[in-house]
DNA sequence: ACAATAGGGGAAATATTTATCCCTATGCAA
DNA sequence: TTGCATAGGGATAAATATTTCCCCTATTGT
């Protein structure tokens, strides 16, 4: 995959989450399949900015990290379905608070994000 | 800065507040200034893992997203000290609960991530 | 024969983020 | 007088993340 150079931090809880958690689409993904779109090409449609690719390795990652699950329909066109584990569950709620304070803010964080324009 | 050549996604509560929160110290930082920590050599022998440079940068983005203040005493050796803004107080129950996530998850979190070495 | 569908992945190029190194300045203590 | 603490920043290198491009699977329909 890809050899680390620098060490993980593993030391507190926010380090922790953070390795499962960072990566730009996860808690997308995460909160997607959660809402019923389970299948890979849904996501792809519901998160169109993201390349295809990426959604593939991060769905793996999640996979790895045993937040979601993968199942393959042994059809032809394949057909795969993600579903939320157990623990994947448990995030939910962390992720919902997470998106419910960025839109209850969303007027000030437009504005003070794109005014130092990046 | 840096002249940005990916477009931002601002278009969900997320995308948002990943905008602001994204920065692998930013929460920590965030957390260790409402603790108190409010000078820069004590946050930076709090995440010793950071280099000096990045938490500086970090810390100037945060500034710059009115989540906190800088207060610069004009004294000698210099002083100075940062603390959260009534908007960035509102963001430390989310930090709080993301790591509490990770907390009560810590030994299952520490397996999975450590087991693919990654 | 060929396109379309649905899912996946290797390799290389880009983008972005962090780290490293070196330099500024002042006052105090050994 | 050297060294340390305090705060900060430029330049550059390295590490990591993401995107782009192209290819492969197998079947069904045209």
């Amino acid at each position: 995959m890809y050899e680390r150079k620098i060490p993980l931090n593993l030391n507190c809880g926010l380090d922790l989450i953070g390795e499962v958690l960072y990566g730009k689409w996860k808690m997308r993904l995460l909160w997607f399949i959660e809402q019923g779109n389970k299948r890979p090409s849904e996501l792809q449609r519901k998160i169109p900015d993201a390349s295809r690719r990426v959604l593939n390795m991060q769905l793996k990652e999640l996979e790895g990290h045993e937040l979601i699950t993968k199942k393959i329909y042994p059809v032809v066109p394949p057909k795969v379905e993600y579903s939320l584990t157990d623990f994947g569950k448990t995030l939910i709620p962390v992720i919902g608070a997470i998106g419910e304070w960025g839109d209850m803010n969303a007027e000030r964080l437009q504005k003070v994000i794109t005014r130092d324009a990046r």
